[in-house]
DNA sequence: CTTAGGG
DNA sequence: CCCTAAG
């Protein structure tokens, strides 16, 4: 069920805005003059990632020297920029608040405030932010857009930018050598419509799978970070994602400070391209519409979420009458699907609601008997992470009620329907200190107090219903014990299918816990550490499955009489009896092989779950039979003589369909006809 | 929602 | 039975 989550939001498709002149850009009034580098180094970076992208294009097409010169990098950038192309990013004004930004920002915190220059190395990906006497940032960026940077660029940081990742390389790692390549990256045209995996962006560049470059990370979780949330997710994200060390850096490094090496690519293959304008426009739109404030808060997060979320979502399909209903395939490739359970267990929460006291965090080392929800541990590093070690949540309480005469498999089944559909209405994480709710979900660990050392082992973490409506019911026994369930939904759970719930400003799954567990998650690809493992595993169960089935829920009142709750399992079999082959067999001679819906109507009204396409399987599967031998048959027999009218009738029909419209209520004409050809014989 | 087919 | 593209 819990499937990976690939965050590869397809529909980041985020006008650009208009970007402001760079005499205006330039003045960015901040508070802190330090933080006005920051975010021009960051800014430079990130322009500089996608006049990369850019550049690497050129450079395919015209056979660019790409030895020792840097200038033909610089070169083609600044014309890119004449030929406004590609601007640079960097005074974009105020940062209004877009997630990009804001992790990047975040991770530039604490950078050398004196990287003033971006130089854009040779050809390869590398960017490197580089710490230069004191030269603004203006002053610097004049260079730059001179094409002058390059050269007077010390080695400072280098950002090798890839796909979605930004990494730092250290100084002492200029150039790379093939050796170099097993050590995180690998060349490679990425892609996969996961976050993780790098965005279709095609840069030279490919991080390794995130867990090989954790061997020797441990991994740290920074919850710190407001904008983990792979809802805001792009390059940047998962270039935060990456985050170690002081929460300044950008890009993944070891723990040892020894930082990734990269492996210098200067190919640039046409089958590239591509991915690579997609990055480049990706860098863009991140850049120019997601502008946010310099401290961009979750809920800008959130918005861009909603942003994003907005494209690529279909239109939810309903079922007939009955009783599934179908989710598209989400764009995370995990695939939920509900239906209508005929099941026969029934489980209801205790008060057709859930009660929200019950998650518990395992710490990985004990918890304090003060949260008894709380079995999260908190550990602080060194530096400015912080670990969160969720082994385990608890569910709410749940009731399952099954007869006597169940099997074992159907209790089984009974408790797993009974949590997934918990699951999939969707859930709120809250967060624990010492028992006590934490509010405030723009606050920073700091300001709750969760960071504080004291505090440590009394975090937890909970799980609340999103709905009071998503208790499943489960009804055990026969079918017609249950009421019919009726395939309405409601508008939330219509919008949840939609997809958009993940973008919902409001959503539950946006909180800052969530979004720990998120950073969990994502920092599980990025770690071996066993703890940080498990972490993310169970956080990553946790995360998935409520992600994605929040759209699966269906939010179904336990107590309405009229609702099932919808499962993952399949319809239970409903083998067709003889006497249903019979009126089926019967109907379909009647009206043909293509009026399904109205064979349903005349022989099995009544049978709720048999619908039209139930029918038209068991035709279909009917007429194999007749075809094949007996002793090749399965099942229930089927009376020869209701498999010889099988053939007959398929036989009919099969050279009627043109008659078909005219013939609907010639009743006997299939008849009359076999008639005669029966006579013939 | 229905059909028609493939899975 | 499920899932879906088409209509």
């Amino acid at each position: 069920m819990v499937k990976r989550l690939d965050y590869g939001f397809r529909g980041f498709q985020v006008p650009p805005t208009a970007r402001r002149h760079r005499s205006t850009r330039r003045r960015v009034p901040s508070k802190k003059s330090a933080e006005d580098d920051q975010a021009c180094a960051f800014e430079l970076l990130a322009s500089l990632a996608g006049e990369l992208l850019q550049e690497s294009e050129n450079s395919a097409s015209s056979n660019a020297s790409e030895a020792s010169h840097h200038p033909s990098c610089s070169h083609s950038i600044v014309e890119k920029e004449r030929e406004g192309e590609v601007k640079p990013l960097m005074a974009k004004g105020n940062h209004d608040g877009s997630c990009a930004e804001s992790i990047l920002f975040t991770e530039m915190e604490s950078q050398k405030s004196n990287q003033k220059c971006l130089e854009h190395a040779q050809n390869d990906c590398i960017v490197q932010c580089v710490s230069v006497n004191n030269n603004s940032n203006s002053e610097c960026w004049e260079k730059f857009e001179a094409g002058l940077m390059s050269k007077n660029c010390k080695c400072g940081n280098k950002f090798v930018h890839h796909s979605n990742r930004l990494v730092e390389i250290p100084e002492d790692v200029r150039e790379s050598s093939d050796a170099n390549v097993k050590n995180g990256f690998r060349r490679e045209q990425v892609v996969s419509n996961s976050g993780f995996k790098g965005l279709p962006l095609g840069n030279k560049f490919c991080l390794k799978d995130p867990l090989e470059l954790s061997a020797n990370s441990p991994a740290l979780i920074n919850p710190n970070s407001k904008v983990r949330s792979p809802f805001c997710g792009d390059m940047f994200l998962n270039a935060s994602i990456s985050r170690h060390g002081n929460n300044n850096k950008l890009g993944f490094r070891d723990d040892d400070e020894n930082f990734l090496r990269y492996k210098r690519v200067c190919t640039k293959s046409k089958a590239l391209r591509p991915p690579q304008r997609v990055a480049r426009r990706r860098i863009k739109q991140l850049l120019t519409s997601k502008r946010g404030k310099v401290a961009p808060k979750l809920k800008d997060c959130e918005h861009s979420r909603t942003e994003f979320a907005d494209e690529g979502v279909k239109p939810l399909y309903h079922k007939r009458k009955a009783c599934y209903y179908s989710f598209e395939r989400s764009r995370h490739g995990t695939l939920f699907k509900r239906r209508k359970f005929f099941g026969r267990s029934s489980v209801l929460t205790s008060d057709g609601g859930f009660s929200c006291d019950s998650v518990s965090n395992s710490p990985d080392k004990g918890i304090d008997g003060d949260s008894s929800n709380s079995s999260a541990k908190l550990q602080a590093s060194k530096d400015s992470h912080l670990k969160f070690s969720i082994k385990s949540f608890r569910i709410p309480e749940l009731y399952i009620e099954v007869p006597r005469t169940s099997t074992v498999a159907s209790l089984k089944r009974a408790v797993k329907e009974a949590v997934m559909g918990m699951l999939r209405g969707g859930m709120h994480v809250g967060v624990l200190l010492q028992g006590k709710k934490v509010r405030g979900n723009n606050r920073t660990l700091g300001q709750t107090g969760i960071s504080r050392e004291e505090n440590l082992d009394k975090l937890g973490f909970v799980l609340e219903p999103s709905s009071l409506q998503a208790s499943p019911a489960v009804c055990v026994g026969e079918p017609s014990q249950c009421k019919t369930p009726q395939p309405t939904r409601s508008p939330e759970a219509h919008v949840l299918d939609s997809g958009i719930t993940d973008a919902l400003p409001d959503s539950p799954f946006l909180t800052n816990a969530s979004n720990l567990v998120e950073s969990n998650h994502e920092s599980t690809s990025i770690s071996t550490d066993t703890i940080v493992d498990k972490i993310t595993t169970d956080a990553r169960a946790l995360v998935t499955v409520p992600t994605r089935s929040t759209k699966a829920l269906a939010v179904v009142p336990a107590s309405q009489k009229t609702r099932h709750s919808e499962l993952v399992q399949r319809r239970t079999r409903r083998p067709f009896s003889v006497s249903e082959v019979e009126g089926l067999v019967e109907a379909v001679e009647e009206l043909g092989t293509g009026r399904w819906r109205d064979v349903k109507l005349r022989a099995f009204v009544n049978a709720n779950h048999r619908t039209y396409v139930d029918l038209k399987d068991k035709w279909k599967t009917l007429v194999h039979t007749a075809k094949i031998a007996p002793q090749q048959r399965r099942g229930e027999p089927v009376p020869q003589e209701l498999l010889d009218r099988v053939l007959g009738a398929h036989a009919y029909w099969s050279h009627h369909q043109a008659k078909q419209h005219g013939m609907h209520h010639q009743a006997g004409t299939m008849k009359e006809t076999m008639l005669i050809a029966a006579n013939h014989i």
